[in-house]
DNA sequence: ACTTCGAAGTTTAGAGTTGAAGTCTTTGAG
DNA sequence: CTCAAAGACTTCAACTCTAAACTTCGAAGT
């Protein structure tokens, strides 16, 4: 028959037992932790993605509102801020804002103060959207926390937090393009 | 002066105190855990992107490398197969692969029991680069984790498992995209 | 055998991104 | 006051991915 071995995607276990097979000096309990890290973390984007579908808005655009909602008040930013808060290139902002803008989602102005300026405002449509948006991301985030005690919770909470903080310090923004926002 | 307000990346306190801020049911915790996710994983991405870089191949390269070592001895797949692991279209690996084939990281070949089919083989070449990216990564993975107990690496570990095992019985592979591997 | 159906890959067209070049204001040095 | 340099955004060309059409080979039915 001579069948291809490996295709369809294999268990986690399965995974790091590959890993230790075909790479001696490495640490189970570390790949356990990236692995699983990084798969989670990629099965909640594919989940997130199928929510915003459902709204009629792209992840990216999801993303934008986000940013806009986040800033506070006035709920407007330039599509230079933007770009660096997504880790994105000016030129994709640029796109991305004219779709948004053509959906209602976002207005685009000059800023009459200082006419190089750009001002990215949010609507009330884009508004709703986001509200829509994170109350389904919350159920859905409260879901799967939902075996673990609220100790648990925090433990893993403060986990994450001190892992995060090491690599922000290690790699302080760099080229501060970063890439998604939170 | 009339400046746009929120510009830089807030730090992850103020972002969740901007979460609550703009939306009222939510729950501190499992918004700290998160996002504190999120971002460390896009932070790793970042790192391990720049370390293939150094080796002068892509992240994406490196993915398919890195399925063609886990898929064990011959290191053969088709590239329906990889294209299920990785979590691409068909479409997507014939460029890739033209790619890698042209940089000499992989072979490709028909399969002459089944002339449908084609198999891409790794190269020595191949193989050194993934050796090569596999050391860096793990250096960085152990510093990362530098901080933490052997209890607390075996805590954090149980908990994301737990976690993905919640995630992936609530959406058992759907339509079998995933995108990116660990 | 002949024909049809299905599976595996490739090709093509369109959406979205990047990096580089271009445009238009603002700033500041002479 | 003038003009060069810097900054903010946009435009352009090249690249990568997706979805859908297409090609080819193999398997199964008649």
């Amino acid at each position: 028959m001579a069948d291809i071995p490996g295709s369809a995607e294999p268990s986690l276990e399965d995974q790091i037992a590959a890993y230790q097979r075909e790479f001696q000096d490495l640490d189970p309990q570390v790949e356990q932790v990236v692995s699983a890290l990084s798969r989670l973390n990629r099965r909640m984007n594919v989940a997130y993605g199928r929510q915003t579908a459902e709204l009629g808005i792209s992840n990216a655009e999801w993303e934008v509102l986000k940013a806009l909602v986040l800033a506070g008040d006035p709920y407007r930013m330039g599509p230079g801020d933007l770009a660096k808060r997504l880790g994105l290139t000016p030129a994709a902002m640029t796109h991305r804002i004219d779709r948004m803008v053509a959906e209602g989602l976002v207005t685009r102005e000059r800023d009459e103060s200082n006419r190089v300026r750009v001002i990215v405002g949010l609507t009330q449509s884009g508004r709703h959207k986001w509200m829509d948006a994170m109350r389904m991301a919350t159920v859905f985030e409260e879901e799967l926390l939902q075996d673990l005690s609220a100790e648990d919770r925090g433990k893993l909470g403060e986990l994450l937090t001190r892992l995060l903080r090491r690599v922000e310090n290690a790699q302080p923004d760099a080229d501060g393009r970063l890439s998604d926002l939170d």
